[in-house]
RNA sequence: GCCUGGGUGGUGGACCUGGUAGACACGCAGGACUUAAAAUCCUGUUCGCCUUAAAGCGAGUGCGGGUUCGAUUCCCGCCCCAGGUACCA
C-alpha cells in the first residue's frame, strides 16, 4: 500500500497512549535525562505553527536520548493564568477559567496530533489550586526569609530575630531597606509587636514597597506596558499616567551576585548569558553626597534630607562636574524648587508623566529638563552646582540623581551645551570640541589633588578623599531592580495574605491553597481597587485579605519541579523525586524570556536551595534558543479608479506599477507559493465574487510582507492543515527543514511538498512496484553500508549540536542514495528506521513492525553503531587554489601521505602549467593537504 | 536610546574550527512515461560577458574599509530587519 500517513499516525497515537510508552519511571537504573519545554500559554487562537518548532526539537532530543538507554523526563503543561483571558472576560463576562479550560483541550487536540513523546501524566497547569497551592507555599518561605550576607545565603526569619533579641541590629550584615533603624537588643524588646513586624518586613524578601504603575484614570485600572501605545490605552484610546501604588515587591537584587555568578556554570548561549548579565547590570563605583546650599528657597521647608546622593562609575571625573540631575520623581524636587522656577517645573513634571520609562530611555535626541533653582556643593572643591531635573534620569536606578560631567558624558555634553552650562575638560588628552570624550587614558587637569594621576590612581585617591571628609564611599550598584510582584488582577494567584493593623500577616499554612474567590464582574472596583475587593465574604477570620494578584511569571518560576512529582498534595515535589530527577538537563525555549522568565527562575531556584527544599544551585543545565516564526502575510493589489474609488479588479504584484492600487492582506490560505487560488478568493468574501484579475503569464501573483502572526492579517497557520494534508511526520521534518533552531524565520511552506517526498520515498524502500511489502536478508554490499554508516555519524552530529535542519538534508541524501542502489537490505533499512524514528516516529513505527519487530519496541531500540571502517575510499578529490583563486580539481590515491601527496600535487601537468618550469614562493599546507600554491 | 541576534541565488537554507560559496529542498524551464491526470524519473537553473558548441573570462555571502597566501567566517565604521527593555507570555 502506498504510504498512508493517515491510518499510520493515528494507530500509533493510539499505540502510544494505550501503552504510556513514554512515561518516565522513577526507579530505574538507567541514566536520567530531563528535557524540558518552556508550557505554553493557552491562547484563544490556538496552537499555531512557531510553538511545535522548540516541541519538536526537544521531541527528537528526547526520543534520540531514550535510544540512547536514557530514563527520559520529557513533560508539558500549561501557564494558564494570564492578562488576554481575563481581557476576553472582561468583554464576555465569561469565567477566565472556562476559556482557559476550552483552550487547553484545543492545546491538547493540536498536540496530540503531532506525536510528541509526553509524558502527560505528570501535566501541570498553573491555574489549577493544586497547582497554585505551592506557588503560595513558596511566597509564604520568601516573607518568612531574610537575606544573610555574611552567610551569603537566604534564612528563616527566625534567626533574625533572635539576632536582634541577643545584640540588636548590631552585626546584622542583611539586604534589606535603605531606612532600616538601629536598635540594641533591649530597645528591640521594648517595641510593640506592631513596630517589631514593621520593622521585620523591610528585611522579608517579599515585602511591600510604593512603586510606579501605568494607571488609566478613565478606565480606573492599571495597564500592563503592552496595554499603553504613546502614553494611551490601547483599549479605548484614554491617557495613561504614572502613578505610585503600594506593591509587593521580591528582592531578587539580594541574589544579583549570585545570579551573576552563575552564568558561568551552565551551559547556556553567550548572548543569552551576556542579556542577564547585562540586565543584572553590575557597576563598581561610589556614592557622593553633595550637600545643599543653604540658600533662603529651602532654609525655612523641612528638607527630607540636607544632601543629595548620587552613584557614579567615574568618581575620578567629580572635578568635572558642572550641574546636578535629579529624576523629576525625585523626593527632593519639591523642596528644591525656588518659586520663580516653580511653574517650569511642574510643567516639566507633568510632561513626564505621560511618558513611560521605555519612551524616556528610548527618545536620546531631544534634550529636555528645568532648572530648580537651587545649588548644591561640590564635596572635593566647594563649588556651587546648579540642581537640574531631567527626564533621562531614572527614579529607580541608583539613587535617582546623577552627577553631570559634560566633558566626559554624551548626554551631559547635549544638555549643557543645550543650557548653556560650563564643560570642563578634566584630562590632558580629551577631545572635547564637538562632543563629550569618556577617556580613562592620560593625565588628569583641572582637578586639585588629583591633577597629573592615571585613572586607576585617582579613582583610588578621590574615593579615599571621600571616605575621609564622610562624603561618600565606594560602593556597588545594581541595575537590575527588586521585581514588583503585584497585579491589580483578577486572572491570577491570590496572594496568601491578610491585614491587620495595617500590617501584613501570611495565611496558615494549613488554609493553603487560597482559593481564587468568584467575583460579579473582572472589572477594578468603582474606586479603583482590584478585581478581588469584588469578592462577597472574601476575608480571613473578619481580615481583609490582600486584592491583588501574583504576576504571571510566578507560577513558572517553579513548574520543572512540579513535573518530578506532579500529584504530591504533601510538598510541592516529594525529596526523593528531587533527589533521583535534580535538574533540567536539556531547556528549549525563546530567547524573549532571557531576563524575565529565565532570570526569576534562577531567582527562586537558589532560594530553594538556601532553604534545602532543592539539591541544584541552578535549574536548567543546558538551554537552547528556539527562533520565532513570524507569519509571511499575502496582498493582493486593488485598482483604485480615477475618483479614488477601490474597483473589483486585481492586478497581479509584478505588474501593480502600471496602475493606481491599493493593497489588501488576503488569507494565507488561499494562496500558493505566493499564487493566488482565483476561485478560492472569489468565494474568499462576498465582495469579490465577480473580481477580475489582471494577470502575469496567467497567473496572479501575491506580494508578501513579513509581519507578526496575527489574526487580523489573515497569516495565522495553524499545524492542524498540515498535519491533515500531509501527516504529523511531514509537519515535524519540515519545521526542522526551515532553518536552524535558533534562528527567526517568517513561516512558508513553499518547501514541504520536498519533505512529504522524501517520506514516500522512504516508505517505497520497504515496498516493490505494486507496494507489497520486500526486504531481503542478505549481505549488505559495501556502497549500502557506507550511505548507511554515513547517515549514522551525521545524524547523531547533528543531533547532539541541535543542527536537525541539516540532519534533514543528510536524511534526503541518504535516501536518494538507497534508493539509486535498489537497497532493500533488511540489516541496513532497520537501522535507517532508528535513525529516522526520532524525526518521523510514527512512519518508522510502522516500517518497524513490517521488517517484523515486536510492536511499540522501535521507542527503546538500540541505537546504531557508527563505524568508521565502512567510509574508506580509494580517493579523494583534492581542490587546491593558485595564488588563493585559480581553483584546481586534482584526484589523489588515498594510498599516499604527506610529502608523497605534495609532490604529486606539484608534478601534476595543471599545477605546473602554472609554475612554468619555476619554483612556488610559497605552498600552504593545512592538516598535511596543499590548499594554496602562491607563485 | 540601550542590550542581544540576524542579513548568502527567484525562495527556505548549506558552508560546523579562516581553506572548492550556493549542499539539500522548493520554484521555474525542458524532456520521459501516460488517452489524460496523479505519481515517478531524467536534464538544466547565482549573475554578467563570450561561444555554434566544448570551454573560458569577470563579479559575487547587506554597504564601506582592514587583517591574511586565502574572509560568508576575524577586526573597524555604517545601513536595514527581528527579540528584549522590568505589568504580554
Amino acid at each position: 500500500m502506498d504510504y498512508q500517513f493517515k491510518d499510520i499516525e493515528k494507530k500509533w497515537q493510539q499505540f502510544w497512549a494505550d501503552h504510556q510508552t513514554f512515561k518516565a519511571e522513577d526507579k530505574t537504573t538507567k541514566p536520567k535525562y530531563y528535557v524540558l519545554d518552556m508550557f505554553p500559554y493557552p491562547s484563544g487562537a490556538g496552537l499555531h505553527v512557531g510553538h511545535p518548532l522548540g516541541y519538536i526539537a526537544s521531541d527528537i532530543f528526547s526520543r534520540y536520548k531514550r535510544l540512547k538507554g536514557f530514563n527520559v523526563l520529557h513533560p508539558m503543561g500549561y501557564d494558564s493564568f494570564g492578562l488576554p483571558a481575563e481581557q476576553y472576560a472582561i468583554q464576555t463576562g465569561q469565567h477566565p477559567a472556562i476559556t482557559t479550560e476550552a483552550n487547553i483541550n484545543t492545546y491538547r487536540r493540536q498536540l496530540d496530533q503531532i506525536g510528541f513523546s509526553f509524558d502527560w501524566s505528570r501535566e501541570v497547569r498553573t491555574s489549577s489550586p493544586d497547582y497554585y497551592k505551592w506557588t503560595q507555599w513558596i511566597f509564604m518561605q520568601l516573607f518568612n526569609s531574610w537575606y544573610n550576607k555574611d552567610a551569603d545565603k537566604a534564612e528563616s526569619i527566625t534567626t533574625l530575630v533572635q539576632h536582634f533579641e541577643n545584640s540588636g541590629s548590631k552585626g546584622i550584615n542583611a539586604v534589606c531597606d535603605d531606612d532600616v533603624l538601629t536598635f540594641t537588643a533591649d530597645e528591640w524588646k521594648a517595641m510593640s509587636n506592631h513596630d517589631q513586624q514593621e520593622e521585620l518586613l523591610k528585611y522579608r524578601l517579599t515585602y511591600l514597597r510604593e512603586s510606579t504603575v501605568n494607571w488609566c484614570p478613565a478606565l480606573g485600572t492599571v495597564l500592563a506596558n503592552d496595554e499603553v501605545k504613546d502614553g494611551f490605552s490601547e483599549r479605548g484610546g484614554y491617557p495613561v499616567e504614572q502613578k505610585k501604588m503600594m506593591q509587593w515587591s521580591m528582592r531578587i537584587t539580594a541574589y544579583a551576585d549570585r545570579l551573576l555568578k552563575g552564568l558561568d556554570t551552565i551551559d547556556w548561549p553567550e548572548p543569552l548569558k551576556e542579556m542577564q548579565r547585562n540586565w543584572i547590570g553590575k557597576s563598581v563605583g561610589a556614592s557622593v553626597r553633595f550637600k545643599l546650599e543653604d540658600t533662603s528657597i529651602n532654609a525655612n521647608k523641612a528638607l527630607p534630607s540636607d544632601f543629595i546622593e548620587v552613584f557614579t562609575t567615574r568618581v575620578d571625573t567629580i572635578f568635572g562636574v558642572s550641574f546636578l540631575v535629579l529624576a523629576p520623581e525625585h523626593e527632593l524636587v519639591a523642596s528644591l524648587t525656588a518659586p520663580e522656577q516653580k511653574a517650569d517645573i511642574d510643567n516639566y513634571i507633568t510632561q513626564t508623566k505621560k511618558k513611560s520609562e521605555l519612551e524616556r530611555m528610548a527618545d536620546a535626541k531631544t534634550v529636555s529638563g528645568a532648572f530648580t533653582g537651587s545649588y548644591a556643593v561640590n564635596p572635593l572643591n566647594g563649588e556651587k552646582i546648579p540642581v537640574w531635573i531631567a527626564d533621562y534620569v531614572l527614579a529607580g536606578y541608583g539613587t535617582g540623581a546623577v552627577m553631570a560631567v559634560p566633558s566626559g558624558d554624551q548626554r551631559d555634553y547635549l544638555f549643557a551645551k543645550h543650557f548653556d552650562l560650563p564643560i570642563i575638560q578634566i584630562i590632558d588628552i580629551q577631545k572635547i570640541d564637538t562632543e563629550a570624550d569618556p577617556t580613562k587614558e592620560g593625565r588628569y587637569i583641572n582637578s586639585d589633588f588629583i591633577n597629573g594621576l592615571t585613572y586607576k590612581d585617582a579613582v583610588a585617591a578621590t574615593v579615599a578623599k571621600l571616605e575621609e571628609i564622610g562624603a561618600g564611599k565606594a560602593k556597588v550598584n545594581f541595575r537590575m531592580r527588586d521585581a514588583i510582584f503585584g497585579r491589580q488582577r483578577y486572572w491570577g494567584e491570590p496572594v496568601p495574605v491578610y491585614f491587620k493593623d495595617d500590617l501584613p500577616h501570611l495565611i496558615s499554612e494549613s488554609d493553603l491553597p487560597l482559593v481564587l474567590p468568584e467575583v460579579d464582574k473582572y472589572l477594578p472596583t468603582e474606586t479603583g481597587e482590584p478585581p478581588l475587593a469584588r469578592a462577597t465574604g472574601w476575608n480571613y477570620n473578619g481580615s481583609e485579605y490582600e486584592l491583588s494578584t501574583m504576576p504571571g511569571w510566578a507560577g513558572s518560576s517553579w513548574y520543572w519541579y512540579r513535573y518530578m512529582d506532579a500529584h504530591n498534595n504533601k510538598a510541592f515535589a516529594s525529596k526523593e523525586a528531587i533527589e533521583y530527577w535534580k535538574d533540567v538537563d536539556l531547556y528549549i525555549g525563546g530567547s524573549e524570556h532571557a531576563t524575565g522568565h529565565l532570570l526569576y527562575s534562577r531567582f527562586w531556584n537558589k532560594f530553594l536551595k538556601d532553604m534545602g527544599e532543592v539539591v541544584e544551585e541552578e535549574p536548567f543545565k543546558k538551554l537552547i534558543n528556539q527562533g520565532m516564526i513570524q507569519g509571511r502575510s499575502n496582498f493582493v493589489y486593488r485598482i483604485i479608479d480615477d475618483e479614488g474609488r477601490g474597483t473589483n479588479t486585481f492586478v497581479s504584484s509584478g505588474l501593480r506599477k502600471d496602475y493606481k492600487t491599493s493593497a489588501l492582506h488576503v488569507d494565507v490560505n488561499i494562496v500558493k507559493n505566493d499564487i493566488l487560488d482565483l476561485d478560492k478568493f472569489k468565494s474568499w468574501r462576498p465582495e469579490f465574487a465577480d473580481a477580475e484579475f489582471i494577470l502575469d503569464q496567467g497567473k496572479y501573483i501575491c506580494g508578501t510582507e513579513v509581519e507578526k502572526m496575527s489574526k487580523r492579517y489573515y497569516n495565522v497557520v495553524n499545524p492542524d492543515d498540515i498535519a491533515t494534508q500531509y501527516g504529523a511526520d511531514t509537519l515535524r521534518m519540515y519545521e526542522m527543514f526551515l532553518g536552524p533552531l535558533e534562528q527567526s524565520k517568517p513561516w512558508n511552506t513553499n518547501g514541504i511538498e520536498g519533505v512529504f517526498k522524501f517520506l514516500r520515498k522512504f516508505w517505497r524502500l520497504f515496498h516493490n512496484d505494486a507496494w507489497e511489502f520486500k526486504v531481503s536478508e542478505k549481505e549488505p554490499s559495501k556502497a549500502e553500508l557506507k550511505s548507511l554508516h554515513k547517515i549514522i555519524r551525521k545524524v547523531e552530529e547533528d543531533i547532539e549540536r541541535f543542527s536537525f535542519n541539516t540532519s534533514v538534508s543528510s536524511f534526503m541524501i541518504a535516501v536518494n542514495e538507497l534508493t539509486d542502489l535498489k537497497c532493500n537490505n533488511k540489516a541496513i533499512l532497520q537501522d535507517m528506521v532508528i535513525i529516522l524514528s526520532p524525526y518521523a516516529p510514527h512512519i518508522c513505527e510502522e516500517l518497524w513492525e513490517i521488517l517484523g519487530n515486536e510492536s511499540g519496541t522501535l521507542s527503546y531500540a538500540p541505537y546504531p553503531k557508527f563505524n568508521p571502517d565502512f567510509l574508506i575510499e580509494d580517493e579523494f578529490a583534492y581542490p587546491i587554489s593558485v595564488n588563493g583563486k585559480t581553483k584546481l580539481n586534482l584526484s589523489i590515491p588515498l594510498s599516499l601521505e604527506g610529502k608523497e601527496v605534495e609532490d604529486m600535487v606539484l608534478a601534476s601537468a595543471d599545477v605546473q602549467k602554472y609554475l612554468d618550469g619555476k619554483t612556488p614562493k610559497k605552498v600552504i599546507v593545512v592538516k598535511g593537504r596543499i590548499v594554496n600554491i602562491v607563485i
